[in-house]
DNA sequence: GATTTTTTATGACAGATGTCATTTCGGCGA
DNA sequence: TCGCCGAAATGACATCTGTCATAAAAAATC
């Protein structure tokens, strides 16, 4: 008795491969393909697919809403979310909305089956990659829910500063610096400086700890 | 019209006050007490509250499975899940299954509040310090896949090493270093030196990132 | 065009950092 | 007791780092 899935996104192409994919390991049946959610559901009642594979980003219903009221029609069913390496807050609502499981697009087919195994015999499957935006998301909400409480009165720090910090959070030397931005060493060490007193800090190391924990590094200050 | 909140705690004093705390807002009627998850679905099917307050850890029917349970029987209804600090992976657990909101047992009573009326609005409320540990979990498990790809083959560290490495994490110099482990100041460069050369690193700023990376700043080396 | 202001640079300095060779110390087995 | 070994310490050294006063250059303001 093969394992039914049921496969939601609404790129052909995708939807395809995902389902040549599946068919080619016998322990898997395709229980079915839609193009968007509206179908998903119909049929998801219809088939009653133990898995579904599911885009987060579709139109008319998206993968959330569909999440939801898949999740609420048919109990024990498990979802495994497909993302891209842009969607960002989605993972978070899916993950809220009871989602088994997220991939990335692009994964391979070792990796693909193995999670479908994986979250089928109860687990919970998250690719690395996409681990790691799930707890950036958090770290940044974290953050944004801790601003007001710590960090006041912290001076404004220019593009510049911010490059810098971003550089030293990197473990770069001042020297490595200064190839990077050009500018002398020696204005790389003022701007340093003027950094630490406005942060308050001590010393570059605290500078690298400071860029990692507050986000910082996770932005782009291309001057 | 104020706003029907259910409390469910098994230990009778933080249940009762935090029923009084909800109590003495004009904007918040208490809809029941519970002491255990099986009284909590009653209640909640019965009054059908809008809020239901919910510590994790619960005899007989946990916090997670009574979730899960009242999630699905009450559309629409939002719970916040209660946590002490030591609970771990119970509040993925609480996420996955569509808790609304957490909150570290001892806030305060205006926090309290606030996250309330915020749950009830529609928002995500997540308080600091459990978001932390949300995301450091998310971390953790982010590492634990990814073992086995990136870091190998780098030289066992001796407890001391990692204890130096870890107060290098938190931005300390080499005095300071000196006053936390009580070795003289050029021990601590030798050993410095060491595990600079053992990870492959060139200063401790990039032992710091490391440090906070690799998650060794979430362990326990009490010597 | 002259004058502020901002940005970048320089040089001198003190202290912190990392490296290395060597020494001291405390056990521990022979 | 002796010698050995590893852990901890020392001292000398080169380098890196951060501070500060000041200067030069560039940009903005009038």
């Amino acid at each position: 008795m093969s394992i039914k899935v049921l496969i939601v996104d609404d790129q052909e192409l995708m939807r395809d491969s995902l389902g040549m994919l599946i068919d080619s390991d016998r322990r898997f049946t395709v229980a079915g393909l839609a193009d968007n959610g509206r179908d998903a559901i119909t049929i998801a009642r219809k088939e009653r697919p133990e898995i579904v594979l599911m885009d987060i980003r579709m139109p008319e219903i998206d993968g959330i809403e569909c999440l939801k009221v898949i999740k609420q029609d048919i109990p024990g069913i498990k979802v495994i979310m497909l993302t891209t390496f842009d969607s960002d807050e989605n993972i978070y609502h899916a993950l809220k909305n009871g989602a088994d499981g997220f991939l990335l697009k692009g994964i391979s087919k070792k990796d693909l089956i193995n999670s479908i195994i994986t979250v089928r015999d109860g687990g919970a499957s998250i690719d690395p990659k996409t681990a790691q935006r799930v707890f950036e998301i958090f770290e940044r909400m974290a953050k944004s829910i801790l601003v007001g409480q710590g960090r006041e009165g912290l001076e404004e720090l220019s593009p510049h500063e911010l490059r810098i910090i971003q550089l030293i959070g990197r473990g770069m030397s001042n020297k490595e610096i200064m190839n990077e931005i050009h500018f002398s060493e020696g204005t790389i060490r003022n701007y340093i400086s003027n950094i630490l007193r406005k942060l308050d800090l001590r010393d570059r190391t605290q500078v690298a700890i400071f860029a990692i924990q507050s986000g910082i590094m996770l932005k782009n200050f291309d001057i």
